[in-house]
RNA sequence: GCGCCUGUAGCUCAGUGGAUAGAGCAUCUGCCUCCGGAGCAGAAGGUCGGGGGUUCGAAUCCCUUCAGGCGCACCA
């Protein structure tokens, strides 16, 4: 029995009731569906509900009362062990242990698809996130991000959205300048100017474009300025997209600014939001009169100049969004860019979008990483690159993917390179070859699923609370991409691994695999397949984070 | 000054109005003759920053206050 299922059943419990006259509850105020919840205390039961504490008051009643008339009516259902009320009047349910059970076989037989939903179907989301700058490497900033967006991205998916993942590249505006001016600086060996690149990757980027255009030197300065310019970003962005895919984090689109610029897009974009009646003329510059909305201040999109901002093309880039097919725009961005989530939201409403519902802005706060070396070749930050060569993908991308993106977080390296419980990737990695490893165990003493499968054996203490936490991943994947927090997948691993780490060390008769002058039981089997069930909702789950379910480590 | 985020165990952090506030680390005590000890069981550790309020019920919602981080461009 599923939660939706015993969800329905409470449903229709309270329905009888209204219809009997028991409850004097107007029809419409009974909840389509009932929240249950698994009660933090074992000896509370399977799940729990507090819908009689809510109702009440409404139907004139006590709770306890209600709860109790519930309770007589849910405990005569199918598939139910026992109904208890307790406390000031919760409602708490046992499910047999045969109906439990049986779930191991719907994961078994789902197998990748367990836990894949509906939540988010017919919602098509553009997801856009990292958008670094191609004039340098990705910094540890970025690596929050990458770990959050792809698994955001996995999610959401998994929940039944549609997703685009996109990645804006800001190769317009003067930084690009000077970034050319800077690389030709290192390759001619002259200063690099104010404000330029200094780091040593800009040396390396020089000694590439060298490689590629021997003749830089002799060009004009202006020629070899684009030169450089335009040759070291190709070799920066190739490394950026090299340093991703090592990652494990895809993008479906990887868009250029300087797309929208060349297109005419920034202009159409002034004009489109014109039509709407929020441009205006002042000083010589063209405003978009953000005010209007939820800005503090109008933003300029054209400067006195003639030259467009790099505001105006956030507003070009929203619009593409929005004509290209997406009605949901989630935005990932780092603290340092909070001060922007008013004037975005603001475009999406000048641009007749509803900037509620078809814009999300998510800030992700700071994450230092104690120890780390700072890079030489890009000046004082930690690279992502040197953090995935000295950590390893998987416990860099579980490390950010567990904690939510707006609390600031301090990790130590040196737990995260820990194999041990220091460190919840790879507890949560080992309870899966452990899974992995027992399963060839006991096909080679003979232990098969096909042989059969008897849910009603898997009725001791640790094996319900295994087969409860199982039934929860469901729903913590729809609630993950509700709230667009991976680190709900992360935490759910966690616990599902101590569940499973304690079913196999529960009770040495509690075996999956017979001891050597065994026969193999029903009991054998039906641990069998829990066994396998819990292994496919792990991979599942670290599927959803990036990270590798491994067989043996 | 204004705005956003964050204050929970010694440390790093979970906990989208429910029952006795949880986990890992660190400290202490147990558990390897057969399925992986990178594991398990237990002990100890808390004015949920402070103060008001809403509610049958508040770490959670509202107000206020203190502390820390970040941001307030015709830069990108």
């Amino acid at each position: 029995m599923t939660p939706t299922q015993l969800s329905e059943a409470l449903s229709a419990a309270l329905a009888a009731a209204v219809a009997d006259g028991s409850l004097a509850l107007p029809a419409d105020a009974v909840p389509a569906s009932v929240h249950v919840e698994r009660p933090r205390q074992r000896e509370h039961g399977d799940w729990a509900t507090n819908v009689a504490l809510q109702l009440a008051k409404k139907a004139g009643t006590t709770p306890r009362a209600l709860a109790e008339d519930l309770a007589a009516r849910l405990g005569a259902a199918p598939g139910i062990k026992s109904v208890g009320v307790a406390g000031p009047g919760f409602l708490n349910i046992t499910l047999d242990a045969a109906t439990a059970g049986e779930l191991a076989r719907t994961i078994v037989e789902a197998g990748e698809a367990y836990g894949r939903g509906e939540a988010l179907a017919g919602q098509v989301i553009n997801l856009e996130y990292i958008s670094a700058n191609p004039t340098g490497p990705l910094h540890i900033g970025h690596t929050r991000w990458a770990a959050l967006g792809d698994s955001l991205g996995r999610i959401l998916r998994a929940a039944g959205a549609e997703v685009a993942a996109e990645y804006y590249i800001n190769d317009a505006g003067a930084q690009m300048d000077r970034f050319g001016e800077s690389i030709l600086a290192r390759a001619t060996g002259t200063e690099v100017p104010e404000g330029g690149y200094r780091g040593e990757y800009v040396n390396e980027l020089a000694a590439k474009v060298l490689a590629d255009r021997p003749d830089l030197p002799e060009l004009p300065r202006d020629e070899a300025i684009a030169v450089a310019r335009e040759v070291g970003y190709a070799h920066q962005l190739a490394e950026i997209r090299e340093v991703l895919a090592n990652f494990g984090v895809h993008f479906d689109v990887w868009f250029s600014e300087r797309e929208l610029h060349d297109s005419g897009a920034v202009e159409k974009a002034v004009s489109r939001l014109r039509e709407q009646g929020h441009v205006f003329d002042k000083e010589g510059a063209v405003w978009l009169r953000t005010t209007d909305f939820t800005d503090d201040k109008d933003r300029v999109m054209i400067r006195a100049n003639g030259e467009p901002t790099y505001f105006a093309a956030d507003a070009a880039y929203y619009l593409s969004k929005k004509d290209r097919g997406f009605p949901g725009k989630i935005y990932l961005l780092g603290a340092d860019h909070h001060g922007y989530v008013n004037r975005l939201k603001a475009i999406a409403a000048c641009a007749g979008d509803d900037p509620e519902s078809n814009i999300e802005v998510l800030i992700g706060q700071l994450v230092n990483v104690g120890g780390a070396k700072l890079s030489k070749r890009a000046g004082n930050i930690i690279e992502l690159r040197d953090l995935v060569d000295w950590i390893g993908k998987d416990a860099v991308r579980y490390s950010l993917a567990r904690y939510p993106a707006d609390s600031p977080l301090e990790l130590q390296g040196e737990d995260m390179i820990k194999q041990s419980n220091d460190n919840p990737v790879f507890y949560v990695q080992y309870a899966h070859s452990r899974t992995v490893q027992i399963g060839i165990k006991a096909v080679e003493r003979g232990v098969r699923r096909a042989d059969g499968f008897d849910p009603a054996q898997l009725s001791h203490a640790s094996e319900t609370a295994l087969i409860g936490r199982l039934t929860e991943f469901p729903r913590i994947v729809a609630q993950a991409a509700e709230l667009r927090e991976p680190h709900r997948v992360a935490r759910y691993l966690e616990a599902l691994a101590g569940d499973f780490h304690a079913w196999y060390n529960d009770d040495e008769k509690l075996r999956v695999t017979p001891y050597q002058d065994e026969e193999v039981t029903d009991a054998h089997r039906a641990r069998l397949w829990l066994n396998d069930a819990v292994r496919t909702v792990l991979a599942n789950g670290l599927d959803l984070l990036g990270v590798s379910a491994p067989e043996r480590m």
